[in-house]
RNA sequence: GGUGCGGUAGCUCAGUCGGUAGAGCAAAGGACUGAAAAUCCUUGUGUCGGCGGUUCGAUCCCGCCCCACACCA
């Protein structure tokens, strides 16, 4: 799964920096990416969307304008955006900063995007919306159990050793199957790809204290600055993918008046910290990532040192 | 002051016709290949308010006390 990056001087170098949401990664990249005088790649599946603001963190207009960052409004919440999107759209990106820079940044929660990034994702031809929406409408109307049984029948090899329980896992493999006479199985090769620049894998990490007081902090003052308004408005789009997000699925709640205000506020901070820690449980895995703490950017920049950058 | 209802896991509560107890949430750990800020999996010992009594045995019954809430004065 993970590989060794053979570091070499000759070829251009993307330093990555990861971490769960809140420990910092914005003001690192733009400190780097400021310091090599180069360009920024957003990995975060939320921050695309120029629609969505306050609550996904962007970064403020005053820290775009220092540095120009690729895949951060650069996509509506109408539009489809997904791993192979991001993958195509950021190795585009890199390209175009290598074209003038040795070196480019990205800096992401998204483990996905970045290990899509990184490693590329298995060529699975894409699937007609017509598949994927048959399957969304009888899952929605038949329940999990029918989802279980057609997959199941449809895939046995599958179902053998799949998440049979995850809805997103059966409907995916199911669509695949459908839509190339295939298992997904068969298209999963499990081997990186190969990449002709050098990779260099940071990771921000606080103590879980200290990470859930800023995560607390955080949503705090996003409620201050406004998060309420810029939920209300986008209530008409709160069935897109793009909304299913930490932040505004509390606050439509809340908007329904199923819940208060104070609730939303908590049950939003308590989301945010489950968030955290599942972005933790995947960046931990990446034997790849070398871990910092976000006080400590003079041992970060040392560490690059050693690399020659 | 009197009456009533409670005091059980961090929180909300269930339960034991007396054999030392269990759910949800929280918390922790994990998975993850075109929805990934999504989705899914695993993990439950706590003086059962305190002190005494009855009993082979009490968190459960009895007595007293403490605390919370409600009502009556």
């Amino acid at each position: 799964m993970t590989h060794n990056h053979i570091i070499s001087p000759r070829k251009k170098t993307c330093i990555v920096i990861a971490g769960p949401t809140a420990s910092g990664k914005t003001s690192l990249a733009i400190a780097i990416a400021q310091h090599f005088n180069s360009s920024i790649i957003s990995a975060d599946s939320r921050q695309c969307f120029k629609e969505l603001n306050i609550g996904v963190a962007k970064p403020s207009p005053a820290e775009l304008q220092q540095v120009k960052h690729y895949f951060i409004n650069s996509h509506s919440i109408t539009e489809e955006v997904n791993a192979a999107v991001f993958e195509q759209y950021a190795l585009n990106a890199v390209n175009e900063i290598f074209a003038q820079h040795d070196v480019a940044v990205m800096a992401g929660g998204t483990g996905l995007y970045i290990r899509a990034f990184c490693e590329g994702l298995d060529d699975i031809p894409a699937i007609a919306p017509a598949v994927r929406d048959a399957i969304l409408d009888s899952y929605k109307t038949n329940g999990l159990s029918w989802l279980q049984e057609t997959v199941q029948q449809e895939d046995p090899g599958w179902w053998a050793s799949g998440e049979i329980h995850n809805p997103q896992r059966l409907m995916r493999a199911l669509e695949v199957i459908r839509a190339t006479g295939r298992s997904i199985r068969s298209f999963q090769a499990g081997k990186a790809a190969l990449r002709d620049f050098n990779i260099i894998k940071i990771g921000l990490e606080l103590t879980r204290n200290q990470l859930y007081d800023t995560i607390n902090h955080r949503v705090d003052a996003m409620m201050e600055q406004g998060l309420l308004q810029e939920v209300t408005s986008l209530l008409p789009y709160r069935s897109l993918n793009a909304l299913q997000t930490v932040g505004y699925k509390e606050l439509f709640d809340y908007l329904d008046h199923s819940i208060s205000l104070d609730i939303a506020t908590d049950l939003l901070k308590r989301n945010t910290r489950h968030y955290a820690k599942r972005q933790l449980t995947w960046f931990r895995r990446d034997a790849d990532i070398h871990w910092f703490s976000p006080f400590g950017q003079q041992e970060i920049v040392s560490f690059l040192q050693e690399y020659g950058l």
